[in-house]
DNA sequence: GATCCTCGAGTTCG
DNA sequence: CTCGAGGATC
């Protein structure tokens, strides 16, 4: 490499790695992994090295704090900051307090206390003669990082002891207090909304963003982010008299006037405490902030010293953690499925972690897009969240734990079933696999139609379909009514029956009787089953009402179609396309020839009753009712039922264990009821 | 043209 | 449940 262009190459690390330093330092959100960043900065420093007459003011090595190690001072603390050991249950918190009972003898008398574990950063604070003087970070445990000027801006940290409430308390002369930093829940998804609002890149979670914002190196920042406070421990103090209880102790921090949590309780003996709680499992909700669990701990706080430490967990205390909600794990592999529509999903394929009671390994990623925006690798560690509970999605890469062999990943030019080149469409996100004759849409469109929304045929399940459709006895849905008994029998055994109970001859007859019961299915379920796009259950219903039969919705026109509420130019079109198409006509031609073939009944005609011109909205489980009971309850009386909440929903129907849905109905003011007052509606209009 | 609402499509595990 | 997109509404 000649001179020049290494002067060039200089030119271009030192902006580079500016760059990245803005990302990291300022924006706080990294565009490249730390090896990556190491090694434009060590490849600089070479070239530094060779020509120290290059360098400049404005080259990274000449700022303080150009390398994350050394951006904060250390300092050492008073006393050893100690983590907890942790318990999954009533059954560790029990074998934890037999186990220092043992040890020591007081144990067994001993009272309880029981505070909230906030997931969030803790942080020690020094004051001396009242005035706040130094704030650390945790670090190992025996140093951290002196964080003060950012701590300065968190508003629920005293500057100055106020002494709130006692005046027979003195504020002592030196005092380390040990607290937990954190953003509440909701000012979280403010700021987040903000971020989104303003085309920012949000944060992954309120823990990550209160760790993310105390390490700013610019203190307005930190001013800027919703963080606050709880103490709940004192590692050192000079010149004042320290309780000796933990309860005590809380209430002496109290008084002097540092936020202290209100959710701790003292107990008497320690079935009371793990009793409490375990009442904190289902109550988690109701805390302000992200907690990971309760802290049980020994009240006496001599009797908790004298018992010691193994490794860095004290004996005097245990956390009893909740079950995790939000887990990181390994993302393995990328792979992708084909939809009945031919779209691309991308599914990640993790390393199997146990989130709220069960082991996932898989997770979709939605599109190509959102792989991207989050700069999601193969390799990378992944926060993982069920939402709502239930269904596992990826919040995003955790970019500190990089370790730079991550690999990006690109999405498939072929389709990865049939090898097809992939399609993208003007201002879609989707990318399609356009081959109408691709055997996973093949295999997909039968599904759909067998599924419950639609034909509703029980007994052709996936395994089924896809060996039904190997063996070609099935090339369009249609041809689930030419289905013999050999074709069914043939793919019964085929499939691995491990599972099965039922010999292949009754699983064979069971499932051409429930395919003849199909046949009497209603019109809007037929074509919800046809699979026309943008065309689900509810515009099927409308469809159905409207044009009374196949042969009537087969013939007509897209103004015709956009009569109906709902059906706009494309959906018109997409419906008309539909009915051209040859494929799509044998498909009708076999179905009418099978004698499947319904005209709109009575009983899809719209009901008119007391919930006429009212939306409602079900969440969680209700008593008596199953969600589609409840449905047709509601259809029958006239209204209509919707999935998401709006000003527009006249009630909300609220189960056992509600969703989201029910903090949004309270966020918009929208009227919650239960089964019950469901049912009361309707006699009293 | 922007914003809100609704629907469709795909999704995990037991 | 989440996301994207089409349709309705102002």
């Amino acid at each position: 490499m000649n001179a020049n262009s290494q002067r060039s190459r200089y030119e271009e690390l030192k902006s580079q790695i500016n760059f990245h330093n803005h990302r990291y330092h300022v924006l706080d959100a990294p565009v490249v992994s730390d090896a990556e960043y190491d090694k434009l900065l060590n490849e600089l420093k070479r070239i530094e090295a060779a020509h120290p007459d290059w360098i400049t003011s404005d080259s990274p090595t000449q700022r303080a704090g150009a390398t994350p190690a050394d951006r904060f001072e250390k300092v050492r603390h008073p006393g050893p900051i100690l983590s907890l050991a942790n318990a999954f249950g009533a059954e560790d918190a029990r074998a934890w307090f037999e186990r220092v009972r043992k040890l020591d003898e007081r144990v067994a008398s001993a009272k309880f206390v029981v505070e909230p574990k906030i997931d969030g950063l803790s942080v020690v604070l020094h004051y001396r003669n009242g005035l706040f003087v130094q704030g650390a970070t945790r670090g190992d445990g025996e140093v951290g990082e002196d964080i003060t000027a950012n701590l300065r801006t968190v508003k629920s940290i005293p500057l100055k002891i106020p002494l709130s409430q006692s005046k027979d308390l003195s504020v002592p002369a030196y005092l380390v207090v040990r607290g937990e930093a954190f953003i509440p829940i909701r000012e979280f998804e403010r700021l987040n909304q903000q971020l989104e609002e303003a085309g920012q890149k949000t944060y992954l979670n309120p823990r990550n963003t209160a760790a993310g914002s105390l390490r700013q190196l610019d203190p307005a920042l930190t001013a800027s982010r919703p963080l606050t406070l709880l103490v709940y421990q004192i590692i050192y103090s000079e010149g004042g008299k320290i309780p000796t209880s933990q309860w005590e102790l809380l209430q002496y921090l109290k008084g002097l006037g540092f936020p202290v949590t209100d959710v701790a309780r003292q107990f008497k003996d320690i079935d009371s405490a793990i009793a409490y709680t375990e009442t904190w499992n289902t109550r988690r909700d109701e805390l302000s902030y992200e907690a990971d669990g309760m802290v049980i701990k020994i009240d006496d706080l001599n009797v908790a010293a004298e018992l010691g430490v193994v490794g860095k967990d004290p004996r005097g205390a245990i956390a009893f953690k909740f079950p995790a909600r939000e887990v990181t794990t390994k993302l393995m592999d990328i792979r992708v499925s084909v939809g009945r529509t031919g779209v691309l999903i991308p599914n990640a394929v993790l390393e199997p972690v146990e989130i709220g009671g069960v082991v996932v390994e898989r997770a979709t990623l939605h599109n190509f897009d959102y792989i991207a925006e989050k700069d999601i690798r193969i390799g990378d560690r992944v926060l993982v969240k069920r939402a709502g509970e239930v269904i596992p999605y990826i919040i995003g890469p955790v970019i500190d734990a990089r370790k730079g062999n991550e690999k990006k990943y690109s999405m498939p030019k072929k389709c990865p079933v049939c090898g097809q080149p992939v399609e993208h469409f003007e201002g879609e996100v989707a990318w399609y696999c356009v081959n109408s004759a691709c055997p996973a849409q093949l295999q997909r469109n039968v599904e759909h139609f067998v599924s419950r929304g639609a034909m509703d045929i029980v007994g052709l399940g996936i395994k089924i379909v896809e060996k039904l459709v190997e063996t070609g006895a099935i090339k369009d849905a249609a041809d689930i009514y030419r289905l013999e008994r050999e074709d069914i029998l043939q793919a019964v055994t085929k499939k691995d029956r491990k599972t099965d109970k039922e010999p292949p001859g009754k699983i064979a007859d069971n499932l051409l009787a429930a395919i003849e019961n199909s046949k009497q299915q209603t019109l809007s379920r037929l074509i919800t089953a046809l699979g026309i796009r943008g065309v689900g259950e509810v515009v099927a219903g409308d469809l159905g009402r409207h044009f009374g039969s196949l042969d009537s919705l087969s013939k007509a026109g897209a103004d015709d179609l956009m009569q109906i509420e709902g059906v706009g130019p494309n959906i018109a079109e997409a419906i008309v396309d539909w009915f051209e198409r040859p494929a799509n006509k044998n498909v009708l031609a076999k179905l009418k020839k099978a004698g499947v073939w319904p005209k709109a009944s009575e009983d899809e005609k719209k009901k008119e009753g007391a919930f006429t011109g009212m939306t409602f909205v079900v969440t969680g489980t209700l008593p008596n009712f199953s969600r589609e009971q409840a449905r047709e309850f509601i259809e029958d009386h006239g209204g209509k039922v919707t999935d998401s909440v709006s000003k527009k929903t006249s009630y909300l129907v609220l189960g056992e264990e509600p969703g989201s849905k029910f903090d949004k109905a309270k966020s918009l003011g929208v009227k919650i009821i239960s089964e019950d007052e469901l049912r009361k509606l309707v006699r009293s209009q």
